[in-house]
DNA sequence: CAGAATCCGACCTGATACTG
DNA sequence: CAGTATCAGGTCGGATTCTG
């Protein structure tokens, strides 16, 4: 039953590759659709990837990701610390210094990541061939 | 040094779980960005676990689906089929039918957004959930 | 250094109406 | 049945300015 104003999201659970979709408006909570959204993020795997290397400061993510702006930095880090794939610590130094590091959770995130990257790379070339599809 | 009015994304690349980052601002091509935007469409992943139960119709899809609107599917399958993820079959019946279905590498894609969904359904649950929620 | 707060345009999305 | 076209609201994201 459609409630009008509200949005709801397919609640999907998957069961050896088969799907059971719920149809709750108001079961917001489903972890699939949490993690969907998490990686769904523009930069949310990009700095998984950077944190697998490894500690790393706020200035150091920023110079390394280049094109995000501080304001969506500190918002995906915040999210990610939220979810509890990201640890921030801060050291009261003269300078503050703040260091984000992965989660045993969050170095889980890592490898079915992997995955999806490398399918991009060796299939994603593939992707919007036009001519090769024979309908 | 921003180019200003062009905004572009990092350009990453794995290599034994090792990220390269490009800060091409032109080069909007790379793969895994264009592989982690699909999926990030919110309908994405859940029309292609569908579709992975064989071909189905549109109406069939939206039914399954229920929150979605006409145009979000449509746009969305669209959206697969230029990829080459998906295909479309007209039937020229008296009602018109149409079948969509995964092509070899839609089914591809498969198996890395099943990692993934396993990841939510085994770790997901480990994420905090925040309790501001009400919808 | 590591943010917080604000403004504002671009984009995404859903609802609605119409079509072959 | 399977769409297309259009419009309005909300959200996302970037640039800017200010702070401890």
């Amino acid at each position: 039953m459609q409630e009008g104003t509200g949005k709801w999201y397919g609640y999907c659970m998957v069961t050896n590759k088969k799907i059971i979709l719920q149809t709750d408006p108001f079961d917001n909570n489903c972890p699939s659709r949490r993690a969907l959204d998490l990686i769904s993020d523009k930069w949310t795997s990009l700095i998984i990837y950077l944190l697998s290397d490894g500690p790393q400061r706020y200035t150091q993510l920023k110079r390394q990701i280049g094109g995000i702006s501080q304001k969506m930095l500190t918002q995906t880090l915040r999210k990610l610390e939220e979810e509890g794939l990201v640890t921030r610590t801060v050291y009261p130094t003269a300078p503050p210094s703040v260091e984000y590091a992965l989660t045993p959770l969050g170095e889980t995130l890592l490898e079915p990541l992997v995955r999806l990257l490398e399918w991009a790379q060796t299939f994603g070339l593939q992707m919007r061939s036009p001519a090769s599809e024979a309908v």
